[in-house]
RNA sequence: UCAGUCAAACUUGUGGUCGCGGUUUGCUUGUAAAAGCAAAAUGAGGAAAGUCCGGGCAUCAAAAGACGGAGUGCCGGCUAACGACCGGUGGAGGCGACUCUAAGGAAAGUGCAACAGAAAUAAACCGCCCGCAAGGGUAAGGAUGGAAAGGUGAGGCAAGAGCUUACCGGAAAGGUGGAAACAUCUUUCGUCACUGUAAACCCCACUCGAUGCAAGUUUAAGCGAAGACAAUGUGCUGUCUUUCACGUCUUCCAAAAGCAACGCUUGAGCCUAUUGGCAACAUUAGGCCUAGAUAGAUGACCACAUGACACAGAACUCGGCUUAUGUUUGACUGAAUUU
RNA sequence: GGAGACGUAUCGAAGUGGUCGCAACGAGCUUGACUCGAAAUCAAGUUGUCGGUUUACCCCGGCACGUGGGUUCGAAUCCCACCGUCUCCG
C-alpha cells in the first residue's frame, strides 16, 4: 500500500482544506481522505537547507512515521518543515511528530 | 622549534536489528500485461555543486560557399576536443623554496586622452642669448600632468641643443646557438621626430551551423475539417547564394499529459604491469563490470576499532576549470637554538 | 535537469569610461504656507557609514553603484571569478 502523496494538485488541496497544527519546527496539514488509506507528503523548501540536508530531514520524518505506533486515521497529511528543523536531534523530531499527530487525531 | 613553499593520498571499516531503490534467482496469483513474497550480492562525490569552457549523443532531409557574429591570441607539444594540461621563452613579485602572467599588431587606418598646463601629438608662456628697437636664435631651467621630441656626466657655445664625446638605452643589418619563441655577439646609425589606449573600433592568424536528454523515439490510433501561400513557394532558427529535396504553414476537433516504455548506462571506462617520452600523454599485455531513481532510493539504534565530528546528495554522459571543505603524509626553503 | 535576465538613496528608476554620484527624474519622508482641522496643492529640504572638529549643529575628509580581483592616467560603466534575486522550457 502506497502511503505517499505525490501530485501537486493533492498538495494544494490539502493546503487549502486541511487543518493546521504547529510545533517549533514543523507544521502538519490534515484533511479527511475518501479512500480507506492514509497518505503523507513531505514539503521541505529550499529555505531549509541545501539538498543533502533536505534529503536527510525527509528520510528522518519518513522513518519516524514508519516506526510510529500511534493510530493513523484515513486522512491525507502534509508535513511542512520550518527553518531550523535540520539542526535538531532525531529524538526531539520524533516527539514533535507524535505531538502533531496526537493533536490532529483528537479533533 | 617557528615561519613558509610545493606535491600526493584518504573521505570510515567490521558485525547485528528494523526499513528503502533497482538487478538476478526461486515460489505464488493472473488469459495476459503485471503484481506479491523470499533469498543473494549490490546501491552517491572529491567536489556529485557553480554551469564557466570543450567533446560524445540526438533532432533540424543532405551538402558546399560568402558575408555577418562569437571566441582564442609568446613558442612547441599533448588530446576526441578545449580557453584545460605539459615543457620552454620573455616580463613581474619573493632573501629563498617558488609563484603569477588576456604576453600578437599602436611604423595600415579611425576614435578617445576630462581637469591641470603655454603647449597633449602639437610646440614656445615664463625664461636664456643676440639686438637701441623691430626682429631673430634656443629648448638648459620652471610649472602641469599618467604622458611634454632618449637619460646621466664632461666638453662645447652668444645662449643652447646628439652639436661632440663616454656609459646606459634605442633602431637596422649580419653572424652564432636553438625545432621555435628567443638568447647572445659584431658592425653601422646622432635624420636616434612619430606618447598612451586594441579587457576602444580595428588589422593579422587560427577555431566555431543551430538547438540541448524538458534533445528526441515508440506505444499511436485521422488517408478529419477550415483557412493562407503554392514552384516567382517552402526547406538546418543572423543574412544570402548554389547543388539538392519536398508541398509547407496556421487554427479547430478527436486521442494523449505519464501514477507508459525506450533514450539510461560498457565507457575517449577503471585497476595492475610493461615500453617510449623531461613531462602532459601514448603503446602493449592481463584482469574487472562498479547506482540508474522519477515527490526522486542510503535512515534509525547498538557494539568494537582512542573514535567518526568538515564541505556536501547522481538525474544522459565524459575531459577540464572555479568555488566550499576535514584529516594525514612526503619533499624543499628561510630564521633561531643545541650537539 | 537545462537555458536566460537583473542587482545604483527608504522604494521605483536614469546614468554605460572623465571636473568625487551638487547621484538626474518620480514616489516616499520632514518642515513651512494654505485650512477651524485634515486631504489635495504650492515652496524648501532629505543617502548611509567611519574619522576629525564641536556641548550640539555646521563644516572638512575617507569608504561605499551586490562582493572581490584585473585592464586603464582614471571604472557604476570594460574584463574575470564569486554572492543574491527573478523568469522561461516537454
Amino acid at each position: 500500500m502506497d502511503h505517499r502523496l505525490k501530485k501537486e494538485k493533492q498538495f494544494s488541496y490539502v493546503y487549502r482544506r486541511g487543518k493546521k497544527n504547529h510545533t517549533d519546527h514543523l507544521t502538519l496539514f490534515s484533511v479527511e481522505s475518501k479512500f480507506r488509506n492514509y497518505r503523507i507528503g513531505y514539503a521541505i523548501s529550499k529555505k531549509i537547507g541545501k539538498a543533502n540536508k533536505r534529503n536527510k530531514l525527509k528520510r528522518r520524518l519518513r522513518e519516524i512515521v514508519r516506526k510510529s505506533e500511534w493510530p493513523k486515521n484515513f486522512h491525507n497529511y502534509v508535513i511542512v518543515a520550518k527553518v531550523g528543523a535540520t539542526e535538531i536531534e532525531y529524538k526531539d523530531l520524533q516527539k514533535q511528530v507524535k505531538n502533531l499527530f496526537d493533536k490532529a487525531n483528537q479533533k
